[in-house]
DNA sequence: CTTGCTTTTGCAACAATATAACATAATACT
DNA sequence: AGTATTATGTTATATTGTTGCAAAAGCAAG
């Protein structure tokens, strides 16, 4: 498959039509789960749901409660078995730094998960970015070094709440 | 200052004398705060001392059953407020992907912190790669981001087990 | 379509990691 | 020495994540 366009732009739209970006997600998820023979059920279709709603990282414990709040007593090992699912399909990323889950913008595509936080708004972009993923395999090869897996997570402020700040 | 050469190299020495590296890491602290007027008290001393000689990414509670083991009952809050003084000195660096702590390599100068880690022996190389740091900072930049902190571990096979491994 | 197999979910307990709040002790300053 | 500041002790609790086993749901062969 080749790299399609990001579901999500960095740091673009703030108060863009969330309805619109979660059912594409959806859509695409059912798409790739489809074609790999994988069961998207109807628990990991509403994890899913909830992740790109909040639109922000979310942790487990908050996708319990909302899970909760809409079909009663749930349990933790319930979500995390479905978000280990979504992020062995590579819909969802976890955020080593903030415990916290969010949908993968690039879904289908093969790559590493680069990540700017904004930790203002905690509004979060999703990168791709050739120069450092160039740049972590270069290093790697020097110290004779195999990746399997790679965490950039970067905390700053965002453009927008830079300006608030300036 | 400028930068130092690193306290250990990247997968280089396996079977050094650790002994030598503990203390060094000990010496270079004490100059540190010295220079700061901050306080390596005893207890934050045998902390780092505990991290150093450990050599490997270890977790807090790890620490804690090591400080037991000579100072009899200790709690969790005592070790971690010695790990945020010694995180704050940029004497420990945090490994969100593991939730363990492990030694700086570049102790008392100004880097952010990047880091190999091998998956099957757990020896992990700390680095301060030029091409890395630009790479996070130019894609920053193009979003109008302002980098506060990066997390930057990649998960892998060092060269003595990929060899073990071929 | 039903029997048997596999995968998923429910459920309960628990493990691992981290923090809060407040009292006591040690250190530094004057 | 007396006082302010910083560090540590102590207890409790919060947050995040896992394990193990049983019930249910989906799937596939006959």
């Amino acid at each position: 498959m080749e790299q399609p366009a990001p579901v999500s732009p960095a740091f673009i739209a703030t108060d863009h039509n969330h309805d619109h970006c979660v059912s594409l997600a959806l859509q695409t998820a059912e798409a790739i789960c489809r074609e790999r023979g994988q069961r998207l059920t109807t628990l990991r279709r509403k994890v899913l749901e909830l992740v790109w709603a909040n639109h922000r990282p979310v942790g487990a414990y908050g996708l319990l409660e909302m899970l909760r709040d809409e079909s009663g007593q749930v349990a933790p090992a319930t979500v995390y078995r479905a978000l280990d699912f979504l992020q062995e399909q590579g819909l969802v990323h976890r955020l080593a730094s903030l415990n916290a889950f969010i949908g993968c913008a690039f879904p289908g595509a093969a790559h590493t998960g680069q990540f700017l936080i904004c930790t203002s708004c905690q509004e979060l972009a999703e990168l791709d970015d050739r120069q450092i993923t160039e740049a972590l395999r270069a290093s790697a090869d020097a110290s004779g070094f195999t990746i399997s897996h790679t965490t950039v997570e970067v905390l700053g402020l965002c453009p927008h709440c830079r300006k608030g700040r300036a």
